[in-house]
DNA sequence: GACTAATACGCAATCGCTTTTATTTTTTGA
DNA sequence: TCAAAAAATAAAAGCGATTGCGTATTAGTC
């Protein structure tokens, strides 16, 4: 049971070496040893399958090469897409990811980010719309630690950043739309929508007489699209801008339910671009982001801002893109 | 900049008292204190915003209140609820997620058990169907660290396990289509599937003459259900049963493009009922796994493994459940 | 052959905390 | 009143590594 005992000590014990010079050795000083000494030591180590104590290392070195990742719903195929991308970019440095689901409820979220604070992991990355800025201010830039908050340009001058270009995104969205001959257009969104989403209305509405839109509070989830439906029916909306793919989703089923046919009844136009969008019936017209990438380059940039950390700081811009598909058709 | 300072010796002298002291009071031992000290402690803890060192801590403790999770596919909604299930049940009890998506890649796999298990987590939990018995054994096992795999029956007699009744699920489906008629049909699984899978499939055969079941090689994914549409036309099939849900979706894809309808020219059930079953057009008639509860229930049963390491190899078996949807139809 | 300069390695401090043991102070009771 | 028991706190021994600095051994130089 407790052949948990393997430390230096043994290894040094074992090859006939001070307790430093294993250390040495095993941390890449190789060459500053004898030959025979170096082949001792490395020989021992695999006998005894040592492998040093990740704790008492750490406790040394101040760095435990693990990234808290703050997410508001995991099971949101973007947020998991960007996770993915997270995951790719951490892995490739040897770092850990330590995955922290708030399922949309703020408290749980500032106890994670003390958690993630008090584990000492090297640094942040939020992938969350709720979190404010309060909250980061007091909890990240208190400690000293880097962060980035994904895809929303908060925290300005306190860190890095990645983002997508949600104006653009929105503009695009719309200019489709018009473009389509659609004038009056159902949007659906939160009333307090988080920063980025709020942009990608600002650059959609530019297309349409502001009269014509009609908003409808809605949650960035399926259900809520879905129970959108209902208000929408009582617009006279030809068309319907989703501000992210879960919420069309939802329009989708709501439509269905209600006997509607898209895009002949309504044309509809989501934002993501997450892979379900292919596989609808019919295929998803929608902004897409490189949600990958989204998720991999925040990872570099935290990677680079850990290894230099007085750096410049940098804010990455990734492009956004229209995706026409079978949702949206001329009025 | 280099604030990092505040210790226990800090508050120790900020509140007049040994070290040790703190350490007591701080850790549960308030009673055996005087009432003045105590409060003098936690005083000056609270004025010196400290928090024990989590790496020193744990180097004593022997313990990282920390599970490793590992998944093969973050982006498939089924593993993504089951993060889910996990990390609602972890986080009552404490424990952290430290999450690993193999990336459907054998070798990331085996590369991130080891990362665990030098970091030291307490438990494993793993969702993957690739993994070896061989790998489990040779990094887990022989470590002593108590590990689940979910819904798989391996590693038996080495731990404990969740399991739903895969047999009695593939039962299910093979009932359904069976009581509607159908006769031939196209059963869409791995060659070489994963043991849950299997039984999946000998769960369903029974209610069929085997020669009019056509099993097409499909991966687990939505790619790979589309691309087998190209087969099932080939046949003679008037129903699927797809062994996941992603494939599914990606039936429904592959037969829209091929201009075929569900269900009037093929019913197709499908295996997890992720959220996204009732969002496709039509609804899509699966057996339901209980998906959140998966993930939980393995964190409860992990979690009791550790604070009592010696009781009886538990398992334990959650229901699965025919849903009865739209994309099923009499022949 | 004596002295300096590398070369190879060990000593011991340190990291911040828990825990066991020891010490001091207070209380108790006959 | 005074020793013994109890209560309150302090001292010290780790935990398992890393690391700066010191020392012994060997090689190099004249």
């Amino acid at each position: 049971m407790k052949n948990k005992a393997v430390t230096i000590k043994d290894v040094a014990k074992q090859s006939g070496v001070s307790i430093s010079t294993v250390s040495q050795i095993l941390n890449g000083n190789k060459d500053k040893f004898g030959k025979k000494t170096v082949e001792n030591v490395l020989q021992a180590k695999t006998d005894l399958k040592y492998e040093p104590d990740y704790f008492a290392r750490r406790m040394i070195m101040k760095k435990s090469k693990t990234i808290g990742v703050l997410v508001p719903d995991i099971t949101n195929p973007f947020f998991s897409g960007v996770i993915r991308g997270i995951e790719a970019g951490l892995y490739k440095e040897n770092y850990a990811t330590l995955l922290c689901n708030a399922d949309l409820d703020n408290q749980k979220e500032s106890a994670y980010l003390e958690e993630l604070s008090r584990r000492g992991v090297d640094g942040f990355i939020i992938a969350s719309s709720n979190i404010s800025n309060e909250a980061i201010n007091k909890t990240l830039q208190a400690k000293d630690r880097p962060f980035i908050v994904i895809d929303q340009k908060k925290a300005e001058g306190f860190s890095d950043a990645v983002l997508t270009d949600d104006f653009q995104g929105g503009t695009l969205a719309g200019q489709h739309l018009q473009k389509l001959g659609h004038r009056k257009i159902a949007v659906l969104m939160p009333s307090n929508p988080p920063e980025n989403v709020k942009q990608r209305f600002e650059g959609f509405k530019d297309n349409f007489e502001l009269s014509d839109l009609t908003v409808i509070d809605t949650d960035l989830t399926k259900e809520a699209g879905q129970k959108a439906v209902e208000s929408i029916l009582r617009t006279s909306a030809t068309a319907i801008f989703a501000v992210n793919d879960e919420i069309a989703f939802g329009v989708y089923r709501g439509l269905a339910e209600a006997g509607k046919t898209i895009p002949d009844d309504y044309s509809v136009v989501g934002y993501d671009n997450v892979d379900m969008c292919e596989y609808m019936q019919p295929q998803l017209t929608t902004i897409a982001q490189p949600i990958f990438e989204l998720g991999q380059t925040t990872a570099e940039l935290l990677l680079e801002r850990i290894s230099n950390s007085d750096k410049e700081w940098e804010e990455k811009h990734l492009p956004v893109q229209m995706i026409e598909r079978n949702s949206t058709t001329m009025l």
